[in-house]
DNA sequence: GTGGATGAG
DNA sequence: GGCTCATCCAC
């Protein structure tokens, strides 16, 4: 007979209760140096080749192949280079340019490349960790196609809650109800579950033979040669890793990441066990061999996640645990309540203080703490497994260098790539949740030169239906210009250069889903989600205006999603686009006019004296590409007009 | 309401 | 050690 119970089982059949079973079945993965590998994808590499992810000067990522040249994350490119004898390949992340509100790659671009155009300053630049985030929500979607629930932890790992998926191999999988050659079974666990025959205080029957010739897939923690299936627990955990090994080969197989996973029944045991053994590998813990496995890798009670940091150890001050061996430790002190620990816990914090040592333990969550530490130490503490909570806030944020941001267009330049980011990624969440996402409110945050941390912040008023980039640039340019404005001009050098500049955006308005929105406003909506971000690099199609391009391959230009014209030559594109930033600056400090190409059709309207104006500038027509804004219309020449 | 601390990667 | 990002809470 079966330690376990029938309740033990049906547990698992709850997405928000699975957790708590001691038959479930969880799992961590992690995609192993998870940038490197992008960009080992992107660019075509193999996973032979020596990929590293670099960021300004700094290694960000050491793929696993460049790990045999004993280079580390953090080091200089430089120093890595010289000391791998020109072996490994360095890639940087993505960039915004400054001045442009797209971000890009430049390849073969960075600190290594001799040409001094080509390094990409930190001054000029800010990097874009979007290509990441994209990459990861790929692997996230087909982790969601086969499990029911999902916990993105960051862009790059996730627990799943496998309870369901191996109940239903279980009980379903033909795989595993022919493998029954068992004839003597006369009621199988199937039988029984499906006719409900079963008392949820019963103890589940013993394990069939059958079932325990299964074999798991990954390396079994503490396998012994033979009996590694005794009760439900270790079928659940053994079916868990079937499965594990079937979505991470997909992974692999479709994406091109390789990933290393843990399986055990409690999140905390899942995490610790992902990073066992790297890369591309998974690893099983049985409960019954969770203490051996805490105690023979020697984890610590500052191992687990968000122990990591002070408050880890503060516990091991306060408490005066052994700096080695504190889990068992704790386990051997305490054996059997948290009562006795939490005893314990309070006077030490009582003498703690009396001793005037500060401690930032909660003296009136003493039992909470108590029972976490007790259960920590035997792999048994339970935390709910979540889908992501909604986002509550959202930051763009760029640590300036030298005179990188020395005047309100500087400003405003930085500004224009937050708000393009922070656009981009509104829409990859509304994707993501099928939801619509509108920030109510828009805030500024800036070091001066004088290192003076300030922010403001404003209602975010967006026009249109939906959030658009230019609704957050315009916001923001106004707020520094309004904060700029009261600062003592006879003293320049206490505001600029500024040191850090960022925007953030919250107090989201959630709109449940896209269907009810179209609903309300009618079909306006529908196209305003597909608006593309404010400009891009786009391909021209061949349309009446491009026939030129019919014959040809078709080409880059760049159009200015404001006024509409196209630029064959990025030069001139981002003259052009300097000319916004200056006419938006004028009016960010002297009011808008009425013929203001950042207006709304309704803002239009309220300022308009005439009708008829509005429509003219409505009906302003794309131009022609060649028909080019003249070089000589800069920043400098308009402010002269 | 938020600056600063915190924790993670 | 650099840099980025979200959350939380004492002030």
């Amino acid at each position: 007979m079966s330690k376990y119970k029938w309740k033990d089982l049906i547990l698992l059949t709850s997405k928000t209760d699975a957790y708590s079973s001691p038959l479930a079945c969880l799992a961590h993965i992690d995609v192993n140096a998870f940038f490197a590998q992008a960009e080992q994808i992107r660019c075509g590499y193999t996973k032979d080749d020596p990929v590293v992810c670099v960021q300004w000067s700094s290694i960000i990522a050491v793929s696993y192949a460049a790990r045999k040249y004993n280079i580390k994350r953090m080091e200089n490119i430089m120093e890595a280079l010289k000391k791998s004898d020109n072996k490994i390949i360095p890639i940087h992340t993505a960039v915004y340019k400054k001045g442009e509100d797209f971000w890009q790659y430049h390849d073969g671009y960075g600190k290594w490349n001799k040409d001094p155009d080509k390094q990409l300053s930190p001054e000029k630049y800010k990097v874009s960790l979007n290509p990441y985030r994209r990459e990861g929500r790929k692997i996230f979607k087909l982790m969601k196609e086969w499990c029911d629930l999902v916990e993105i932890a960051s862009s790059d790992e996730g627990f799943l809650d496998l309870s369901r998926l191996v109940l239903q191999k279980l009980l379903f999988d033909e795989d595993i109800t022919n493998f029954n050659d068992d004839t003597t079974q006369s009621r199988t666990i199937q039988d029984m579950f499906v006719n409900g025959d079963y008392n949820l205080e019963d103890n589940l029957p013993p394990v069939p033979k059958y079932l325990k010739k299964l074999k798991y897939e990954g390396i079994l923690y503490a396998g012994d040669e033979g009996d590694n299936i005794e009760d439900w627990d270790d079928l659940f955990l053994c079916l868990g890793s079937i499965i594990m090994s079937e979505l991470r080969n997909e992974i692999e197989t479709t994406l091109g990441y390789t990933t290393s996973c843990g399986i055990a029944r409690t999140k905390t045991v899942c995490k610790l066990a992902s990073n066992f053994k790297k890369p591309n590998a998974q690893i099983i813990i049985r409960n019954s061999k969770l203490e051996l496995f805490l105690d023979n890798e020697n984890y610590e009670i500052t191992s687990f996640w968000t122990l990591g940091g002070n408050s880890g150890k503060d516990i091991v001050k306060v408490l005066q645990l052994p700096s080695k061996g504190s889990l068992k430790y704790i386990r051997e002190s305490w054996p059997t309540s948290s009562n006795d620990l939490k005893t314990y816990i309070d006077v030490k914090i009582k003498e703690t203080i009396e001793n005037g040592e500060p401690t930032d333990i909660d003296t009136t969550k003493t039992a909470i703490l108590a029972s976490k530490l007790f259960d920590l130490c035997r792999g048994i503490w339970l935390t709910p497994i979540n889908t992501r909570p909604l986002v509550k806030s959202m930051m763009s944020n760029k640590n300036l260098r030298g005179n990188s941001c020395n005047s309100i267009v500087d400003c405003i330049q930085w500004f224009d790539i937050f708000s393009s980011e922070l656009f981009g990624r509104v829409e990859e969440l509304s994707e993501e949740y099928n939801k619509i996402f509108i920030p109510k409110t828009v805030s500024i945050s800036f070091i001066t030169n004088k290192s003076k941390n300030m922010t403001k912040s404003t209602a975010l008023q967006c026009r249109g239906t939906k959030i658009q980039a230019t609704d957050i640039s315009i916001a923001t340019s106004k707020l520094i210009n309004a904060v700029y404005s009261q600062f003592d001009p006879n003293d320049s050098t206490s505001f600029f250069p500024l040191k850090q500049l960022s925007t953030s955006i919250s107090n989201f308005e959630i709109i449940d889903n896209k269907k009810t929105v179209i609903d309300m406003f009618g079909k306006q909506i529908q196209k305003s989600t597909i608006i593309e971000s404010s400009s891009k690099v786009i391909e021209t199609n061949s349309d009446g205006n491009n026939q030129a391009d019919e014959n040809t391959k078709s080409h880059e230009t760049f159009e200015c999603d404001i006024c509409k014209i196209s630029f064959n030559e990025r030069k001139d594109f981002v003259e052009h686009k300097d000319f916004h930033i200056a006419e938006r600056l004028s009016e960010s400090i002297n009011g808008r006019s009425e013929d203001s190409l950042y207006l709304s059709v309704g803002e239009r309207r309220l300022l308009s004296s005439s009708k008829n104006k509005v429509i003219k500038k409505e009906v302003k027509k794309p131009k022609k590409i060649d028909n080019k804004i003249s070089g000589s219309q800069n920043i400098l020449n308009f402010f002269k007009k």
